[in-house]
RNA sequence: GGGGAGGUGCCCGAGUGAAGGGGACGGGCUGUAAACCCGUUGGCGCUGCCUACAGUGGUUCGAAUCCACUCCUCCCCA
């Protein structure tokens, strides 16, 4: 094969949805090494073991993974549970609970089970950072810290933010980058994936390889996917994202509730169409010749069909088209199969139903009640005592997303 | 070590009887979109009761508010 073209096509493989590229002449001679000597290049991406369920924001991340590997070259998958453990007191949240070791592992096979939806098992190499953290002495860290200067950590955009505006900042924050960094030393990386906000981690990366002798990883960073908010980066916390592991139905669901403006986005992050095709649709959008509602149909059911098949989008579309366009009425959903079931033995008041449905407070469900957010059959009840009754009361709509299937126990 | 400013429900924020805003949730309209309008936003089998302004104790008929101590954050000086 021709050296040349290759390395083109690689090139543009790898550059494809990139926002940061450093340094694009880098990663040309070390491919161009790599394609002499064979050696594949070593690709590598940390996560945090903390949150386990993947979304669609980690899958920007884990799509850019599989075109390397696609490529040929070694992904190297890092699970940060030492640094997981460090975590980042920033904000609310309270102080991360140090994980067991346990927790960890079993945090890990769930993740790969997710991952490998998407990269490829085979070329992919799992590590844990803790398994050269751990060895780190006290003198070693006052060593690695002594490598980076107070000043050049506050050029970080969040931390010189929270300098700025006086607000709390720990000395064990400044350690993450430089673990992060060291991390690279230890894989001896070529190549570091990461979200835009990593990008100063990366680049610690860069300078810690350079100060131990080797060659600076080239540091790629990947977009932030927005959450179905649109406004915060997709996230557990904030509770808007969509997990791969979401059955059908919801994926279907949550992708068909974003904005027009946010599905735009997500076909640009995560959908396979081309560039012009993504470039027609918005023109056709424009001129009307395609409605918004069927561009966001034809994503979800792209979406889905990647997670799972073909099927199960068609049938979440359906599923989507009884309950919301052709707005059938909840007794005829009384045999839906896609609604989960609640078991109920006797007769009980709404509100009870409602905040055991829910999870909620019963003052919450009460409210809702109250807020004419609940119907039973065919009704809305605003009455909190309403007893629910098996047999008679199929099927019940919390909100305008929430359905259930009251099934009688014997 | 010395001096000062602060900590109010998810967030910001006023304040000597918990304003106002944001977010979120619910209702209406719609395309489970946006925008807009309305309502709710500590708990409790709830016409009522209980809990809450960092924590503990105190003064008082009554405390977010006054006092003492403690914890936490920030600033200035050293």
């Amino acid at each position: 094969m021709n050296l040349k073209n290759e390395l083109k096509r690689q090139l543009e493989l790898i550059k494809r949805g990139v926002v940061d590229f450093i340094s694009e002449e880098e990663m040309r001679s070390k491919l161009t090494r790599s394609l002499d000597d064979g050696k594949p290049l070593r690709i590598k991406a940390g996560f945090d073991p903390t949150a386990p369920d993947l979304h669609l924001g980690h899958t920007v991340l884990l799509q850019k993974m599989r075109h390397f590997q696609d490529l040929g070259h070694h992904v190297i998958f890092l699970i940060g549970d030492y640094t997981g453990m460090i975590g980042d007191p920033t904000g609310r949240s309270e102080t991360r609970i140090a994980l067991t070791e346990e927790e960890v592992l079993e945090n890990a096979k769930t993740y790969q089970e997710q991952t490998f939806k998407i990269l490829d098992v085979d070329r992919t190499e799992v590590v844990f950072n803790s398994s050269w953290m751990k060895k780190l002495s006290a003198h070693d860290l006052i060593e690695l810290a002594a490598k980076y200067s107070v000043a050049r950590m506050l050029e970080r955009d969040d931390f010189r933010r929270r300098y700025t505006e006086h607000r709390h900042i720990s000395i064990h924050e400044f350690l993450y980058p430089l673990i992060q960094g060291y991390d690279s030393v230890v894989l001896e990386a070529d190549v570091e994936l990461g979200g835009t906000d990593q990008m100063f981690n990366l680049l610690v990366g860069r300078d810690l390889m350079r100060s131990s002798g080797q060659e600076p990883q080239v540091v790629i960073t990947m977009p932030l996917l927005e959450g179905t908010d649109g406004i915060q980066k997709m996230s557990k916390t904030f509770d808007n994202y969509i997990g791969v592991t979401d059955p059908p139905g919801e994926i279907y669901g949550k992708m068909m509730s974003i904005s027009d403006e946010l599905m735009l986005r997500y076909y640009e992050l995560l959908s396979s169409i081309t560039i012009d095709e993504l470039e027609k649709l918005k023109g056709d959008m424009v001129s009307g010749a395609v409605h918004p509602m069927d561009a966001k149909r034809s994503l979800a059911r792209e979406i889905v069909e990647r997670y799972y098949d073909r099927k199960a989008a068609k049938g979440a579309e359906e599923h989507f088209n009884k309950l919301f366009s052709e707005r059938k009425s909840l007794e005829e959903l009384a045999n839906d199969e896609m609604i989960d079931f609640w078991e109920i033995s006797e007769a009980m008041p709404l509100f009870k139903v409602v905040s055991s449905l829910r999870n909620t407070s019963t003052s919450e469900a009460i409210r809702l009640i109250k807020g004419g957010a609940v119907r039973v059959m065919e009704g809305k009840v605003t009455d909190t005592n309403y007893l629910v009754t098996p047999g008679k009361d199929k099927v019940i709509k919390v909100g305008k997303k929430f359905f259930r299937i009251l099934e009688s126990k014997e």
